[in-house]
DNA sequence: TCATAGTGGTGACTGTAGTCACTGCACAGG
DNA sequence: CCTGTGCAGTGACTACAGTCACCACTATGA
């Protein structure tokens, strides 16, 4: 397996080792749904390269949870993987992605004897726990036009671009709200000078 | 220390005993201010007895993250005790609470030598996580009277007792809506059926 | 005793965003 | 070629909740 050990070089080296011995790479084409609800998790993901979306759905709304993107790992599958239980979310790549999957009956194993993995699950729990309290505090707060225009700017950081290709409908999905409540905002950010709209693609101005 | 092993059985008997040699126990009164934003976390919690709400603030709004009940403990703190960085958050008694602080130099070691005590840790921060997103959905799908009702319902339901006291101003704190809002609702629930208001104090009837 | 602060109740107004209904456009497949 | 499907744009309407401006009641203590 060639991977590039940069990637995991903030775990212990011999872990690193171990980790790869065990584990198989996985090649992803973006689009791919990786993980549905109800479904167990077998092994637990950590993404090398590429970016993927992690969302739940409640009575046909979907909610974004967070992205996973280089060097990150899964708290939900974490989760789901520890106690043996089904799924409570979906995953998609957003990117083509290389994704290196920890067969999850090593997990115990490697947590007792490296207790520094720990951390790394402790502070993707805290990441994950730190995003959704700015989404609550954008919900609480913020309205529609401040959101969504954080929401492409998050999007087109991630992808390393200025520019998103994605519905509105999607944009809406992902925001929670109605599709004509974005067209409706993205015309105003777009007469603000903010955004442009040119063949199903948004690009970030200002 | 005369404490009631029980409450701890969920752990290693052996950290157990250690835990009690090293920790102090604290009473605290009700409506108490235990931790404030910006200050460093010197003593991680657990409640024995009691209840302890956590909240953040954001511009003069109040949020509600969760309570910590009997036998639990504060992920936010345990977050700030291993990274040595200030409270993000308010912790606050909402009963008289029996509380046991565990000095943070030991965490690191405990968590080395007992590993199943991070599996403490791991499951708070999923609980919190979860609730979380139901705090989320919530805001999403639900209307004002829902959401006053439900909260008002979970408040019952931690306490042990069908009616609880607190202001209009209060609960729309918590809410973060505005307290003419629940005024308004209230009255409705009340005309409705589902609620009591007498004297400051608001019974649940269904 | 009166002043004050805290709480609760209400009517009137307004803005946001969710919904409905419809049009137009592009593209793929029969 | 037409047709169906999916996406985008728009005007009209509505309802929910946030805000403002009041008034009323109760406790507290100076």
């Amino acid at each position: 397996m060639e991977i590039d050990k940069k990637v995991l070089s903030f775990l212990n080296p011999k872990l690193v080792d171990s980790i790869l011995k065990e584990s198989t790479l996985k090649e992803v084409p973006k689009g791919a749904e990786i993980l549905r609800e109800q479904q167990y998790v077998k092994a637990l993901p950590i993404v090398l390269e590429g970016l993927v979306k992690v969302y739940s759905r409640f009575e046909e709304k979907e909610l974004l949870l967070y992205y996973i993107e280089s060097s990150q790992s899964c708290v939900m599958s974490f989760y789901a993987a520890r106690k043996n239980t089904p799924s409570k979310i979906f995953a998609q790549t957003e990117e083509d992605s290389k994704i290196l999957l920890l067969p999850v009956e090593y997990l115990p194993i490697w947590l007792k004897e490296y207790p520094d993995l720990n951390d790394l699950f402790f502070n993707q729990y805290n990441l994950r726990y730190s995003e959704l309290l700015d989404t609550i505090s954008h919900l609480l707060l913020n309205k529609m036009d401040k959101r969504l225009y954080d929401h492409l700017k998050t999007k087109t950081t991630l992808l390393n671009s200025n520019a998103v290709k994605i519905s509105h409908g999607q944009l809406a999905n992902e925001l929670g709200t109605a599709r004509e409540v974005v067209s409706r905002v993205l015309k105003k950010l777009e007469t603000d000078g903010k955004i442009s709209q040119n063949a199903g693609e948004i690009k970030i101005i200002s």
